[in-house]
DNA sequence: GACAACATACCAACCGGTTGGTACCTGCTC
DNA sequence: GAGCAGGTACCAACCGGTTGGTATGTTGTC
């Protein structure tokens, strides 16, 4: 029985107060939501949240790092890598990503992108981890940039690092359109 | 001695709180920020801010059209329309608003966007309000990038409403990026 | 029986909002 | 122009509920 197995067997407190954070944090913000709420949501009580998380700002933190591995397990999967062109690979996750958008705001925008814009200034270890949470996401797309720039040339002259966060901070800005009204654009 | 002289004369509480929660706000988030804090910034008491706003979420809502008209105002003035050539005016109002980033990023980012990320689920009123914000001053760019397009043309076909509020995406993620870490970008 | 994983009960500080009251300006009456 | 009625602008003190956080159990597992 691996270290894994167990980790993925039943849902322990942790795991539910994690993923519960996930949702009602990109429904309501940060700030909004109360320890309550969560616990509520995740089925726990407040001692089992103090238990696994020292305050509330850890549980950010920690959900932070659980919305970069949940999202790199989720584009891992995704089929756009298949593709032997470079361009091809860019065009289907862009393709893929508009997929995701379906339903809800909440369901489909970034807990990472929710939580900087009310910690930024107020707490900067959130703010880092969120930053990180995006960049490590923009990283996995560079290499595919890079290779079709490579390939191709681009209209005006960029970079691939560049253009990877060119690319989230556009998703992003739609994210909050999307939330200010309902779905379309990119 | 006219109503204006009168009006603009010394600031009154209303004016005050108004003002310090678009700075206030843009720094911390909207549920972060307590009224006791606006009260505190703007150097009135509790008493006055309810006198003159019915709720917190009244005042936020009062706030967003504050912004639309400031923000109105500041880019009416500015020299970007002075050239005779929309796609040549189009690309001054990116430049003068790339000039605009400077400084913290609280004191260049959007009020509207900061808010509507918060309340877009629990409050549709303030939702709305924020949204109309963006919209229109999407809108004071339509007319140049309508003519621009039927001018020179586009690369991928677009409309100019579409990509009016493309720019406004794009601005609106590079802000939050820039919250993560630290300006650049566009 | 030691320890992790929870649950229950509770706390002080803070939250949005209300209260009763004051200072001051304006317009009207005599 | 004195007096006073009525409205606006504002204030300090307060209220009940909620907040993040803690102290103290209880239970199941090795």
């Amino acid at each position: 029985m691996s270290d894994v197995q167990v980790l993925a067997k039943r849902p322990n407190a942790r795991e539910l107060i994690l993923d519960a954070a996930l949702r009602i944090v990109r429904e309501q913000g940060y700030s909004a939501t109360s320890v309550d709420d969560l616990c509520r949501a995740a089925g726990v009580t407040k001692g089992a949240f103090f238990h696994h998380f020292k305050s509330k700002e850890d549980l950010a933190v920690m959900a932070a790092k659980h919305w970069t591995q949940t999202t790199e397990a989720k584009f891992a999967r995704a089929s756009y890598h298949q593709h032997a062109d470079a361009l091809d690979r860019v065009m289907a996750y862009l393709e893929f990503r508009r997929g995701l958008i379906r339903g809800e705001a909440a369901t489909f925008s970034c807990y990472a992108g929710t939580v900087v814009q009310e910690t930024f200034q107020s707490n900067p270890v959130l703010r880092d981890a969120c930053f990180d949470c995006v960049e490590a996401h923009a990283h996995t797309l560079e290499p595919d940039l890079a290779e079709a720039i490579a390939t191709y040339g681009t209209v005006v002259p960029t970079t691939a690092d560049s253009l990877a966060l060119y690319i989230q901070a556009v998703l992003q800005g739609a994210f909050i359109l999307a939330k200010a009204k309902n779905d379309r654009q990119i």
